[in-house]
DNA sequence: CTGAAAGCGCTAACAG
DNA sequence: CTGTTAGCGCTTTCAG
């Protein structure tokens, strides 16, 4: 590999000059050694080693990006960031938890090992005493679609009141009065709070009693959803109507419906969380509540950007993105009795 | 931020030692120093600088991965890549060519610069001179599902050519006789070369006439697909079944017909390829050539991770992997006429 | 068995 | 305007 001291030989100047141009610091510099160093890192094909700049600059150029799952809703976010990072020089760390706090917790202090300059978390594990560690050192973060409430920090989330709240009166309105939801484990995970207690509230605001046997609360392992949708089903009192809050949990739900023999949306009308654009051609097309993904990651990243530059600490912002309800065929009038 | 030097005053020890515990050098070492080390560094809570560490081995621990364009096809190539990396001590960087020949050129010139200490790549322009160029420095890469042919390197691909040749066996023996083929621009693309290969054969097998109005080759461009499969199906003699060769591609031509307002399969089969877990889901549910994408992933990462530990070259591995025809509902006889 | 010292490739004062 | 110098934090001979 060539380094920075075979160009300044080769273009006969000093290290430190060629380290200006590298760094684009033209100011004090004749216009003829300028070219003389441009041509030698021209003929050298030289590029600079970025470990040994990251190791005297203190910083890697890298963001590290964690996951909580590979789902077609985190593909999109992956993107949106991916983007963003690109127009600023920056390159992208991704590290995929697999739904487990303990990956989780690993990744990150990978990540950190690596010392990527900041970090892009949409956590499972909100009150993961780590976050707080990382606070207190300053390290710069900001969570996406989840948030630890202990800790203040920059976020993007989604108004998932309003989305929820929209999908229960537009089910309510059709004639829905058993609305199941289903949902992964609460734990503290915000995003989950806020469509529960809308959901609860959607509720009372109907005067509809809250039925514990719909409320869903599924583990998040491969299979509880199609399990738990089926004994929903076939449970005394069935719901009319499903509303459910995850893209991965969606294709479980529907899975189970189909298994069941049952046709949404005559049977049972189904509206699910997060659209992707395979929604639209499913049997039915998925009526959904929709989340700018993409968008999403373009915040994140740009606010970890700036937060990045500017090293004194200011007040986290609370970047929030609406949810937009996608009117397709998996919903109808209920049936009267 | 905590280096070997504080561990080490802590300790009351020389930094090499403390080194030599980090990289596990325990074999001239009293247990009381080792003991000693630990305790200092558990205290301290000292994370090595890997940035330092890297400039120091050469080496980075990073493997750097070039994806043609985020496709959920993609996505579990990443999983797959990501959980042998996991396994393995490696972490991963991932970036996006966006389907731009440019845009992948500059990502792998970025990545080598970050000093990855092996790349995996997906490209959209085998014909690339920058593939010769990393050859002939002998920088670790492995293909996947895409390769060069000017230059011989691992690469993990799939048997297209089975894949095409049982879904044309299939659609044939349900009676099509007009059977169009959707495919990206051949390029210098193996996997796309082999699809239209395998479909020609098939058809001359079965001595029917290679029709060059049913072969669209479909710019790499959003909306494109829908607008070729849109023509095509008003063309004056519309195939009674298609093969769409990518996923990307696939949403397209489904939504086209769609829009036509055909029904599948009863108006036009339809066969895609590179399954998916919502696949069956769709309406209808889609008949594809499966690939195991997830483990195309895990043997690149393990092909990868082999050749950058044994430095010294060997003769280039070509792994390759069998697609298998899933049967689903999206294909019929064709209508006698 | 342990420590001193050199150096990975680059940057950034500081001189000149 | 340009070069010298001293590290960044770690690893690795080489002595002792």
């Amino acid at each position: 590999m060539t380094t920075i001291e075979d160009v300044a030989k080769k273009a006969g100047v000093s290290k430190s000059s060629v380290s200006r141009v590298l760094n684009q610091n033209y100011k004090h510099m004749s216009e003829e050694m300028k070219q003389k160093i441009l041509k030698a890192i021209e003929e050298l094909d030289f590029r600079p080693n970025s470990v040994a700049q990251s190791l005297k600059k203190k910083e890697t150029k890298i963001i590290g990006l964690i996951i909580a799952d590979m789902s077609p809703f985190c593909t999109e976010i992956i993107k949106g960031i991916q983007e963003e990072c690109l127009k600023n020089g920056y390159s992208l760390m991704v590290s995929n938890s697999s739904s487990s706090p303990e990956q989780e917790e690993e990744n990150i202090k990978m990540l950190i090992g690596k010392r990527v300059d900041g970090l892009i978390i949409n956590t499972i594990n909100p009150r993961s005493e780590l976050f707080t560690y990382l606070q207190s050192i300053k390290f710069p973060m900001v969570f996406i679609n989840s948030s630890p409430q202990n800790i203040q920090e920059d976020m993007v989330i989604v108004d998932n009141t309003t989305g929820t709240t929209e999908a229960m009166d537009y089910l309510v309105n059709l004639g829905h009065k058993q609305i199941a939801i289903m949902l992964y484990p609460i734990e503290n995970i915000l995003v989950r709070q806020e469509k529960l207690e809308a959901y609860k509230k959607a509720l009372m605001n109907y005067h509809f009693p809250v039925d514990h046997n719909l409320i869903n609360i599924i583990k998040q392992e491969k299979g509880q959803g199609i399990q738990t949708t089926l004994r929903l089903l076939e449970s005394p009192n069935p719901p009319t109507a499903i509303l459910s809050t995850n893209i991965n949990l969606t294709l479980e739900v529907l899975k189970a419906i189909r298994e069941k023999g049952l046709k949404i949306p005559k049977d049972i009308s189904v509206i699910g969380f997060d659209d992707f654009e395979w929604n639209e051609l499913l049997d039915p097309a998925l009526t959904t509540v929709s989340t700018p993904v993409l968008e999403m990651g373009e915040r994140s990243s740009k606010l970890l950007i700036k937060k990045i530059k500017r090293k004194k600490q200011t007040k986290p912002v609370k970047s929030e993105v609406l949810p937009k309800l996608i009117f397709r065929q998996s919903t109808c009038k209920a049936k009267l009795e």
